[in-house]
RNA sequence: UGUCCCAUGGUGUAAUUGGCAACACGUCUGGUUUUGGUCCAGAAGAGUCUAGGUUCGAGCCCUAGUGGGACAACCA
C-alpha cells in the first residue's frame, strides 16, 4: 500500500501540504456488526489502514451500531479477528457508535433547541410519500413548525420510552425541496425498543447512519473518512451536520470510492446471510464464501488479499475484477512459501512388478524449490503405489507425456517406470497399471542419460496416507450475479461449486500437520488442511490448482 | 422529466498539458526445467465513448451529447 498512490493519497496530501486540521491524518474502519467481512472490506481496510500508515497518522476501528435489531457480538468478535489476520492494528484505538450515545442525543437536543430539528408524529408510509421522488420536490411536514419547547418534551419522552415504536421521529430541519433526497428533513431519530449488544436496555431510540457517522468521526478526530460510492450523495448531509455540530477549524472530509467486485462472486451482507441461514453453505467461513473467514479456510494469504487490493487501485469507477487476478496472487504468494508435498486425487493403482515385496525405501524430496532454506524430506517408496489417473492414457494423444503403454516415465524423486500391462475390471474400467522399474535411476536420473519427458508425481498405497480432498470452483455460475436481474440469485449458483473426493492419497508427511497448514501438493495445485480435520480423518481444502497449460491445451 | 458520479487494450489501473499511450493480470510464441509449476525471452491486442471548442499542441481543460451508475429504507 505504501508504494502505490491514488487520488485519494493525492487529496490527502493536499490537505496537509494546506494545513488542514493541522496537517493530522487519521482515518477509521467503520464496519456494521451485521455480517462477516468479505473481500470487499479488505479493499477497504487495506485503504484506511494503508492512507494512515502512508503519513505517519492513525486509523481507528469502529463499530456503527446504531441498529440493534440487526446486530451481534459474534460478528463484532469475527471483524476484530479478520482485520488482525489481514495484518493491521488499531491499537488502543477500538471505538463504538454506541459510545457516543450521549453525546449524540445531546447534540440533538441542542438542534431542536436551536429550531434545526423537530419531532413528526406521521408514520413511516405519509414520511415517505411526503418526501416527494427524486425528480419532484417533497412537502413540508404538519409538524414542521413545533415549538423547540414541543419538540424537546417530546424527544424526552421518546427517549423514555413513552412511545412505541414507529410512533415518532426526530427529524433534521433542512430543506423538503432540495434536489438531493437526503435533505428532505432527513430521520435523525427513530424509536426502537430493542436490547443493545453494548448498551442493554438504556435506549429506545437510536441515531440513524446519518446522523451518527460524521459525528463519531467528529469525536474521534478523524480527518479523512473513506467510504464507497454509494454515499456520496450523503456528503451533503454529512457536511451539515458537522458544520452545525463544529466549534472550530477542525473538520473531517468524507472521500468516496469505488467499492470492489469480483467476477462470478457476490459481494452483498444481505445475500450471503441468506446463503448461510438457508444452508447454501455451510456457514460464513464456508471455503467457497468471499468473507474473510471463508478466503482464510480455503487458505488464501493475508498477503495474497493485500497484494490483490494493491494491484486493482483505488478509483472512482465501478468496475468488475476477473477472479483470475486473485488466483495470480495467491499462486504467486504461496509459490514462494509453501511446503511441497504429493497428493494424488484420483487414485490409479500401480504395481512395479520388478520391485521387492515388502520393501520400503525413503527417496529424498525437495520441500521448496524457492526456498532452500525449506530442507528436504523422506519419501516412502513401495512395490504398490497410485498414481494420478489422468496421468495414464491407453491410448493418449500426440504431445502426451504421461503414462500410457509400453512408455517410460520418471516418478519424482523416485525411479524411471516403463507401463507393461493395463488390468481392466468387468466394466472395462482400467483398475490396475503393472509396471517394471529401473533401478539404475534412483533419485530420477539415469546414468546413461536417456530421457524421459514425463514426471508423475505418487504416493505409496501401502504407506501413504488416506485423506478427503475437497475441490472448490466459483460460487456462481455467472460474472456477474449481482447484476442479474431477472432470476433469483440462488439460481445462479454452481451446482458443482464443491466436489468431494473421498478417497485421496498423501505422502506420510502430511500426518502432521495441523488446520491452516498450506502445501503445494506438485502438478496439482495449493491445499490446506481444513479445520474438520482430525487424526482420524484428514480432510483437505483446494485453494487453487497450479497454471495448466496442459489442460488448456486439450480444450482446445 | 431533477441532482450528483463515472467513461483509457479482454479485465483492472498509469500517463507532473507537449515523444502516434505505460504497467499488471489474461491470451499467444519460444527457451530452461526431475512440478506441462516457477523462471527467462518475446508477441498480439487500445489510438483514450461521440461531436464541437480552447491551444502551436488535449487521454488530460470547457460545452453538449451518448452510455453506465447512485439517490425516493424509521438499513448502513
Amino acid at each position: 500500500m505504501a508504494k502505490t498512490r491514488n487520488f485519494i493519497h493525492e487529496l490527502v496530501e493536499k490537505d496537509i501540504q494546506e494545513g488542514k486540521n493541522t496537517g493530522r491524518v487519521h482515518t477509521r474502519f467503520p464496519p456494521e456488526p451485521n455480517g462477516y467481512l468479505h473481500i470487499g472490506h479488505a479493499k477497504a481496510i487495506c485503504l484506511d489502514f494503508g492512507t494512515a500508515e502512508k503519513f505517519g497518522g492513525k486509523c481507528n476501528l469502529r463499530f456503527d451500531d446504531t441498529n440493534p435489531t440487526k446486530e451481534d457480538v459474534e460478528y463484532v468478535d469475527s471483524i476484530k479477528e479478520d482485520i488482525k489476520w489481514l495484518g493491521f492494528d488499531w491499537e488502543d484505538r477500538l471505538y463504538y457508535a454506541s459510545d457516543f450515545f450521549d453525546r449524540l442525543y445531546d447534540f440533538a437536543e441542542q438542534l431542536i433547541q436551536e429550531g434545526k430539528a423537530y419531532v413528526d408524529d406521521q408514520p413511516a408510509d405519509l414520511i415517505s410519500q411526503q418526501r416527494g421522488t427524486p425528480t419532484k420536490p417533497g412537502v413540508e411536514s404538519p409538524y414542521r413548525k413545533r415549538s423547540a419547547e414541543e419538540n424537546l418534551d417530546l424527544f424526552r419522552r421518546m427517549k423514555a420510552g413513552e412511545f412505541k415504536n414507529g410512533a415518532r421521529v426526530l427529524r433534521a430541519k433542512i430543506d423538503m425541496t432540495s434536489p438531493n433526497m437526503h435533505m428532505r428533513d432527513p430521520l435523525m431519530y427513530r424509536i426502537n425498543h430493542a436490547e443493545h449488544h453494548r448498551t442493554g436496555n438504556k435506549w429506545c431510540i437510536y441515531p440513524m447512519y446519518d446522523f451518527a457517522h460524521g459525528q463519531c468521526d467528529y469525536f474521534e478526530g478523524i480527518t479523512h473518512s473513506l467510504c464507497t460510492l454509494e454515499f456520496e450523495i450523503h456528503r451533503p448531509l454529512y457536511n451539515w451536520f458537522i458544520d452545525q455540530l463544529a466549534t472550530d477549524d477542525y473538520r473531517p472530509r468524507q472521500i468516496e470510492f469505488s467499492r470492489l467486485n469480483l467476477t462470478y462472486t457476490m459481494m452483498s451482507k444481505r445475500k450471503l446471510l441468506y446463503l448461510v441461514e438457508n444452508d447454501f453453505v455451510s456457514g460464513w467461513d464456508d471455503p467457497r464464501m468471499p468473507t474473510l473467514s471463508g478466503m482464510r479456510r480455503r487458505g488464501f494469504t493475508p498477503e495474497s488479499i493485500r497484494s490483490l487490493v494493491e494491484k486493482v487501485g483505488i478509483t472512482k469507477t465501478e468496475g468488475t475484477i476477473d477472479v483470475a487476478l486473485l488466483e495470480h496472487a495467491v499462486r504467486d504468494d504461496l509459490n514462494k512459501t509453501a511446503q511441497r508435498v504429493m497428493g494424488v486425487l484420483n487414485p490409479l493403482k500401480v504395481v512395479i512388478t520388478n520391485y521387492p515385496e515388502d520393501k520400503v525405501e525413503m527417496v529424498q524430496a525437495i520441500n521448496n524449490p524457492e526456498d532452500e532454506s525449506a530442507g528436504r524430506r523422506d519419501v516412502p517408496f513401495t512395490r504398490e503405489l497410485y498414481i494420478e489417473r489422468d496421468d495414464f492414457m491407453e491410448e493418449p494423444p500426440r504431445k502426451f507425456f504421461r503414462l500410457s503403454p509400453g512408455k517410460e516415465v520418471r516418478l519424482r524423486y523416485a525411479y524411471y517406470v516403463t507401463c507393461n500391462e493395463v488390468i481392466k475390471d468387468e466394466a472395462g474400467e482400467i483398475c490396475e497399471l503393472r509396471c517394471t522399474y529401473d533401478p539404475e535411476t534412483r533419485g530420477g536420473n539415469s546414468p546413461d542419460g536417456r530421457k524421459v519427458k514425463g514426471t508423475l508425481h505418487w504416493v505409496s498405497a501401502t504407506e501413504g496416507v488416506k485423506a478427503e480432498i475437497r475441490l472448490y470452483d466459483r460460487l456462481f455460475n455467472v460474472e456477474n450475479p449481482a447484476g442479474e436481474k431477472e432470476k433469483e440469485f440462488t439460481e445462479l449458483l454452481n451446482p458443482e461449486s464443491l466436489k468431494v473426493l473421498p478417497d485421496c492419497f498423501v505422502e506420510p508427511f502430511l500426518r502432521s500437520a495441523k488446520p491452516l497448514d498450506q502445501f503445494q501438493f506438485e502438478r496439482m495445485g495449493y491445499f490446506n488442511i481444513d479445520k474438520e480435520s482430525t487424526e482420524e480423518k484428514l480432510v483437505i481444502n483446494r485453494t487453487v490448482t497450479l497454471r495448466d497449460n496442459w489442460s488448456k491445451q486439450m480444450n482446445k
